[in-house]
DNA sequence: CCTCTCAGGTAGACAGCGTCTACCTGAGTT
DNA sequence: AACTCAGGTAGACGCTGTCTACCTGAGAGG
């Protein structure tokens, strides 16, 4: 049965359904409440503002991205945190809307104590994954002793950064483009050894 | 002497203070305007656009970073790429606000082709000083044979990852918040060994 | 010297934005 | 039956980028 959603619920998803389809920058607060077939000022009713809406979109988006990287919980630490590095690059280019919403600190509220929860836990079953190859591997480029989650930092902005300067439009100058799979591949390469 | 600065040249300016000062929210057309002492129209008649002055601005700050990053031109190709990619990052934390625009692609013209020379000027003097370490480093952890570009895009991207979020609020959860630098010495230790 | 052109500055207007406010309405409570 | 109040509406305000009409002053050509 569908449940009747509430407006707030209904809010959200209407947004959520503007970003992907039209973009970020169509994601605003008046367009959203069009689409929702609600006044202008209804929104305000149950959001402070443009920021908490977002912030709840982005939550979504956060929860979507852990989903999808918690897609292989058996197997090797090795083939769990690769699966989980594939995962992340793949988020971001076929979500890329979304992606960028959820690191723009000029739309959403970045202290936000729902968004904060979903991003530190994709960020701690991350570094988890990471925790557990470092036991395990024969093989690591990593010096010992090293925090996890120092490691796990580093090896997502990694991911994060082949994701952002891709959708920025090249990961390199203007006559080299390699594809964010080719790239990636080095970047494994570099942290976890062949 | 004061050359007298044209219109166009005392726009750019203003508006790369006013972003350094106040953010990249408050880089405005009208604001910047005001802030030169002209009226709210005459930045048009020097620019298509709002995206073509902000472009304008972050082409100079391309240059900048390019810059700071060609200020160590001795030294072996390990120390020149170890410098370059602290130089990077340190160029993002001391200049947040630039490097934030830099990277919106809403707010400035990504074809630009003065933005575009720059940008690829950046990548290309990085890609050459990793093609000179590949060759000469008797340590490296790169799959020999990788082209040297693909190299520098991924490790670029690592950089590029890093300095990002850290300025989103925390290169990691909200439970550990390590220094760009720890997470920098991470990074170069995975590309380039101990 | 007079006129013409036109780059470059000004001021007003417009639509769209987020946000604030006053108003209304209808269901639930006492 | 009267009251309360969550939740929706509509108008307003100041801000934004951009378009337009107007003006002004320096240089060119007769």
């Amino acid at each position: 049965m569908s449940p009747a959603l509430t407006t707030r619920q209904r809010l959200i998803r209407t947004a959520s359904e503007l970003l992907t389809g039209s973009g970020v920058e169509a994601v605003t607060l008046r367009g959203i409440a069009k689409a929702a077939g609600v006044s202008h000022g209804a929104p305000l009713r149950h959001f402070s503002g443009r920021a908490e809406l977002l912030s709840a979109v982005a939550t979504v988006g956060f929860d979507q991205l852990l989903d999808r990287g918690t897609r292989l919980p058996t197997g090797t630490p090795r083939e769990r945190v690769t699966a989980a590095c594939h995962a992340y690059v793949d988020f971001a280019v076929t979500n890329p809307a979304m992606f960028e919403l959820m690191f723009r600190r000029d739309l959403i509220d970045p202290d936000e104590p729902q968004l904060v929860a979903a991003s530190s836990a994709v960020f701690d079953y991350f570094a988890e994954l990471v925790r557990l190859d470092l036991e395990e591997a024969s093989v690591s480029r990593v010096r010992p002793g090293t925090d996890p989650r120092l490691v796990a930092a580093s090896l997502w902005a990694a991911l994060h950064g082949l994701a952002q300067l891709w959708l920025w439009g090249g990961l390199a100058g203007a006559s080299f483009a390699p594809s964010p799979e080719a790239a990636l591949a080095v970047t494994l390469d570099a942290y976890l050894g062949s």
